[in-house]
DNA sequence: AATGAATGAGCCTTCATTCAT
DNA sequence: GATGAATGAAGGCTCATTCAT
């Protein structure tokens, strides 16, 4: 190497730039992230590409490496940001009362969750369930962070529920039960409304206040027909 | 004047190969699928490159466009193939037959459905999952020919087990409730054993029959439940 | 190298298989070449693939290999072949006697000339025109062969109109501009012709009797002149 | 929570170019051009590799795509370059002034041509030949929007020669003759310089000055011939 | 004589990242 | 703070050729 050409050059990079910069959070800095949430939540973080977010947020493809420092950094501030928008909008008790009945909570909890997931102009979920099939593994802390609470939350209000005599295992059985009916039609009715070609039925598509209600009437059922046999027996 | 034309072309080759090989041995095209499925699931459509999937399989990166045309082509018939092994070790029913009662052939659905997603060797739902995240709106139409009937079948199970005051829209939300929660914490439970590391007490990871037996009770009883209270109601 | 397994194969190929192969021309020979002058004229020694020739003949894709050895030798077959096709349906002088007037035999060559390369049978000049501008070198040899004779054959007529007189170079200069008059503007005809959107007048298309006789008259007319001047002169 | 999120990365990056580039020096863009043409003009498109015309230029093969997007943009580009350089350096009227009598006129035209032609410098006929023969359909339209002005101007200076009684059709052969007397010989001329390999007379090579001389003489001989005999007859 | 299978080299293109202002 | 220019690494695909029967 040519020794007299040797120089140095010192970068620093902050993973979040928000805090250190003193006026504030710049514009192109949100623009990028908005852009970013939308084509990560459309296509993915593999098939998403720099020049495109750059492009649908109007600005210079550098401005990525700049504000983010890569591909990456973005990602996971993307979504950072969504997450924190979704769970100000939707608090996860539905807005009832810690004093309120189990029953209540539950319906609360439970219309939340599907609200949550089915709100329209939240891709926080679109970005986590393609996190979730082609793992980066870049969101894995985060997610655990945020999910893990409500989860633990859920149990210990079905503990609440199924009386003292239920067993860990049937209590984790209950709460994975009503997350599952949360979740899984949810993705899915998303996924049918992106392609909006209405041409059959759509069995999938339906009314989310009416099946807030199934859910809970029929886990509360479950638990409650279980717990019976079990103290009886 | 093309009769001196006449030219001789000598050409010496030295190789080790003939010897080698004597007959149809190496099945390229198995190889290539079995390769592509493994690679497919683990890295989704994107992030898979032929060239992993050459060099799984041992063979030749031409050998996919010879084969199959192109990397598209290959990802379907991968699936397609995978989706045909799958069917054939898990039939829907459980091994349940058609005359027994209904709560039992809910039991065969169930514990085959389970231990479907479940298979450690059946990269058939990782691809799955995947594509639903990732859509390449390859296998769009492949699925829907293959998992429309069982959802179908589930339905009019339970339309028995409902009684016949259950309306459609009940019924569908019964089987939905159902298959949500098979699909989504088996999926969850795949994710986890992929990461082997077992650093906390993975929460997730429980026993196929013990949950089957829960998602039974829990479901018929929640069925049975709605269903009574509209009777009397 | 593995010294036990080595072995030797010796491969013998004939340029030209017609003369060796006892039962005379195979059909997949002839087809081959058909193919390869059809698909060499349309699109160019680079552009033709072997896949597109043997498709179009019907044959498998070793055969090239099998009959001809190589993709330059199958290119080199088919010129020739229809290079003897095209000389024997359009003989040089166009029938007109060698005792003829030199006028008359003008006529003859120039007529000849126009018609080979305007009969749309006729893919020699397409291929002619392609090598010309991509030169491959494959067919140096033998356009030079054949072309040669009749340019040389032309100056000879020329020389005999333009008189004692004529230094060699004014004779060359005479030859090139016949050649040139019929040569040029055909090629642009056939382009022309190739695409079948007749959308406007095509100016470049005619008849080529009434433009033969142009040509001769034309001619005709520079050569007396211009010699009658260097009489003069 | 993001309070203490921050971190730092640390990079050390060594390198030279800083100080060996200063101002906007190297014109990636141009050299692009200038190679393309080149080696377009020598292999024509399909062998021409971008790798190729990148390394002439000196300039990462990625350059092309940044600059002219694909392949086929830097063709078109390459050409309408390099006929804009042509245009300029040999004016189609070779400098002969409107005024001038209409033998003056055709002298300057066909000198030009064949000047332009001619030129070692010029890659554009050699680039329009290659495309000719092996059209690409890429300069079809830029092509007829250059050299059509070109052929009518000429048809009109003709039809100052021929006279009044002169039909659209003798004025229109006048024209293609004396077009491919231009065209066609220099086409093959470059050629014949193109191999440097002087081992024979190569009796197509000439002068130019000469050779204009003759055309023009030639054709107006041509053109006043056939005229008078048509206004005689 | 003929062929389906297989291969290796090479090309165009994409894309995240870095340069230099 | 922001950006146009430039780069290197890699991926998918094509294609002439060869293998092995």
């Amino acid at each position: 190497m040519n020794v007299l050409n040797i120089y140095l050059k010192i970068k620093i990079m902050a993973g979040t730039k928000m805090i250190i910069s003193r006026k504030g959070i710049s514009k192109t800095y949100t623009k990028l992230l908005q852009a970013a949430s939308e084509v990560f939540a459309e296509k993915g973080y593999r098939d998403a590409t720099i020049a495109d977010i750059c492009n649908r947020a109007g600005v210079n493809i550098a401005a990525v490496n700049y504000h983010f420092g890569d591909k990456e950094t973005l990602y996971k501030e993307a979504w950072r940001y969504f997450f924190l928008k979704s769970i100000k909008a939707h608090p996860p008790d539905g807005g009832v009362s810690d004093d309120a009945p189990p029953k209540e909570r539950l319906r609360g909890m439970v219309t939340a969750l599907l609200r949550r997931i089915a709100d329209e102009n939240n891709k926080e979920f679109l970005l986590v369930q393609k996190e979730l099939a082609n793992p980066t593994g870049l969101l894995e802390e985060v997610m655990r962070e945020e999910i893990w609470p409500i989860h633990e939350k859920l149990e210990a209000l079905v503990r609440e529920l199924a009386g003292p005599y239920a067993s860990d295992t049937k209590v984790r059985f209950y709460a994975i039960s009503i997350i599952s009916q949360c979740i899984n039609p949810m993705v899915a009715r998303n996924r049918q409304k992106e392609k909006k070609e209405g041409k059959d039925a759509q069995p999938g598509i339906f009314d989310i206040e009416d099946y807030a209600n199934h859910v809970v009437r029929f886990s509360l059922a479950g638990i409650s027909a279980i717990s019976d046999e079990v103290e009886k027996g």
